[in-house]
DNA sequence: ACAAAACAAATCATATACAATATATAATTT
DNA sequence: AAATTATATATTGTATATGATTTGTTTTGT
């Protein structure tokens, strides 16, 4: 398990025990390996992730400031419930905050941004006819974030971001229902347009309804 | 210094070092006795608070997911910058999300909800005559609380509350400018009669400005 | 049957040693 | 002189061992 932690974040900045038992720990409650309501013993996780305490109870608390599990002092720490409830919750809040992220970005953007966007908007779609779903996410993620970018409020792209992580393992777990990655593509354009057309009212009606389809087909797939 | 910790949290809860020593830290930032910027070394720290590592490590994990500190690997922690920039982000945030809550409540709410809530804004007032300012904040929290618990959305209360602190402690350095005051009370009244209507585009813009007033105030106060 | 005491398990905390990394400064090379 | 390379030092990060505290359960006594 030791060369399953080495593994991660190969592709990456950070380097430190914690951080890794922290992606370790992370993949692990995505994947259902450890179910909602488990309880994550310290004891437990220094046999599986063979580190010390320390590194371990760091990582835990990071974790939950994502709100990925819950610590309740002297009991313990125990992976919190991903429950339709609570991804419906997630995709309301990021809706409101995306939408604000996106019209304060029109009032920025340039024609070179623009043309950035398309370049990205390409990428989407090649990765989409090679079903490269990896790639897509990211695609995906360079499309919203070059865009929330230029709204230049780091407090709300944080929470974003933060919340991604998550939606994208949950995609990762369950796919995509229906064919929502042709509708994705159809509803980029939508915003691209209404952003090429600076108008504000179509680019609010498009980032609305992208983001609303989002959440009800993930909804819709852990469903199945 | 160790009995300035013990003396924290007395009325509470928790009971741990770890909580301890983020409540003194996060009491020690906003009262600018580490002004943003400051490294935070742990060895500083263990001899400040007379605590032993493994607690600090702890607590600065858990300031860093309320994003009042920066920590960077092998570098360390430092206090991140509450300049107006990042009190205007955070308010931004704040109102979107609070006018959504607030929407949402609405379609919720009994008649005793809003009795309570007629309650709670009468003994705000109370306590604005005697300039308890203390008491006023609690006050208006609970009066915000109690509307938000009703849109039932666990994960956006918990982001509003975790602004909360940082807006209040900034309130209690800065204090208000002008007559405030006099204003909250206006604008709460404004809000309950919409609720009491039950008139959505009422509600909405009531909330809306009640936010954008209260951004607009603390920004002034900190610039005196 | 129920309260009190004993026990077990886990978290929480301390202390110490050592490893890894960053930073600043001095020495060496080009 | 500039750039690179060594060196020294400070700080973070990790491991290990040990004890304290809290919580939950079981046993015991009446």
């Amino acid at each position: 398990m030791k060369e399953f932690i080495n593994r991660v974040q190969q592709d990456g900045k950070v380097d430190t025990t914690y951080s890794k038992v922290r992606e370790c720990l992370r993949r692990d409650i995505l994947s259902n390996y450890f179910a909602p309501g488990t309880r994550l013993k310290i004891a437990e996780l220094i046999k599986l992730y063979n580190v010390s305490q320390m590194p371990i109870r760091e990582a835990l608390q990071q974790l939950q400031g994502e709100g990925l599990i819950i610590i309740e002092p002297h009991k313990g720490a125990y992976v919190r419930e991903l429950d339709e409830k609570f991804v419906s919750n997630i995709y309301d809040i990021r809706r409101i905050i995306e939408v604000f992220l996106t019209l304060e970005s029109l009032k920025k953007v340039t024609d070179r941004d623009i043309k950035k966007l398309f370049q990205t908007q390409k990428n989407y779609e090649k990765a989409s006819v090679k079903r490269d779903v990896e790639s897509m996410l990211k695609c995906n993620s360079q499309f919203h974030t070059t865009l929330y970018q230029l709204a230049d409020n780091d407090e709300a792209l944080h929470i974003i971001e933060k919340h991604s992580q998550l939606i994208n393992s949950l995609r990762l777990s369950y796919g995509f229902e229906g064919n929502r990655v042709e509708e994705v593509i159809v509803e980029h354009r939508e915003i691209l347009e209404a952003i090429s057309l600076r108008d504000e009212k179509l680019l609010e009606k498009a980032a609305t309804s992208h983001c609303l389809n989002a959440k009800a087909n993930l909804l819709a797939a852990m469903k199945n």
